[in-house]
DNA sequence: CAGAGTCTTTGACAAAAGTCAAAAAGCAAT
DNA sequence: ATTGCTTTTTGACTTTTGTCAAAGACTCTG
């Protein structure tokens, strides 16, 4: 799924919208593994996962990884830091699979909403949908058990388990790999 | 500190504008305890406390009640799922103080920033920050133990203790009441 | 200021989760 | 298949946190 279809499924898209997206879309592949931001980087662009998976973690001052999140296909991914506030990353972000990414930078993206207003609509959804999510996520970890979280994981994103290490996975649900493996093996 | 006022601090609101917001903005008295929005009901008004303190919290299947954060005097505040999906809140909104709260309809709202474009700056200014407030909160949840969010608290927002419940702080922190009530008193 | 009600602390115990170390399983490349 | 590397599981133990119950402290009201 390429980010103007996508786009395309919420607004409808003028012609000249999307030839102007089109020219400042910067289309780049990655192999498995590969870091794309690392903590310290400045790094203003607004990419778009068209194919693969990234990795979004961070690295606690006792060096302990923690996986903060997963973007999949069809996801917007920036670091925050830097693109809204100019200022260096404090996550890494990294691919676990191979992986099409799509993005534009950040002086293109303010150009762009502001020859285009209707596309603030968009980006206003965009981000919605994110506080939504974030929402979530905050009342699971404040008051669900280890073994709830796993449970919705499981069935809100059954295909993370096949794509993604299961030490990756624990720390995202902020727990340690021994005790996601014991839960796993509890059923 | 006034809503309008507080604007101005980010940006420079025309007499216009100001006349205009003057004109939708409703400001009301609520005394302390009085349970502004119930789960189930729809509200779709943007509010902003002026002075006081509202609770919004979370009651699960169990009956348990957790507070999902506290919105202080100088915030912004909405049932989202009401607000932005024009759904039933789920959550409680109830003041913890007598408290003074301004608010706007959704549709007045719409309404302000069609007139007023330059207003949408403000608004998504105002989005980056409550995404950057909850990204920390889900790495504290993550990866901090009880006693590190418990001392990020005390630093961030001290006069918190001496406002609210230790219950409520507790739940709000992710741990049970005598959790916090033993962590406090090893210091 | 007495008494009801709420909030907070404490104690004893149970459950959940973390840590460390080692074994087992899986995978990739020779 | 064998070797080396990574991931996952298991076991033994510790620490953290939760639960239940009761006692203490505090607050408000009549």
């Amino acid at each position: 799924m390429n980010v103007i279809s996508f786009l395309q499924q919420t607004i409808n898209l003028g012609p000249e919208i999307e030839a102007d997206l089109t020219h400042i879309i910067v289309r780049e592949q990655f192999p498995k593994n590969h870091i794309l931001i690392r903590p310290g980087q400045y790094y203003r662009r607004l990419m778009f996962v068209e194919e693969g998976l990234i990795r979004e973690h961070y690295l606690s001052m006792a060096g302990k990884d923690t996986t903060y999140r997963f973007h999949t296909e069809g996801s917007f991914v920036t670091a925050d830091e830097s693109f809204t506030d100019n200022q260096p990353s404090q996550y890494t972000f990294e691919t676990l699979e191979d992986s099409v990414i799509c993005s534009i930078s950040h002086a293109d993206f303010e150009n762009i909403l502001r020859q285009h207003p209707e596309l603030e609509q968009l980006h206003i959804l965009v981000m919605h949908q994110l506080i939504r999510e974030m929402k979530e996520r905050i009342t699971a970890l404040q008051f669900q058990t280890a073994t709830e979280r796993y449970e919705s994981l499981l069935k809100s994103q059954p295909s993370i388990f096949q794509r993604v290490s299961l030490g990756h996975i624990a720390s995202f649900l902020g727990i340690s790999q021994e005790t996601l493996s014991r839960i796993r093996s509890k059923r």
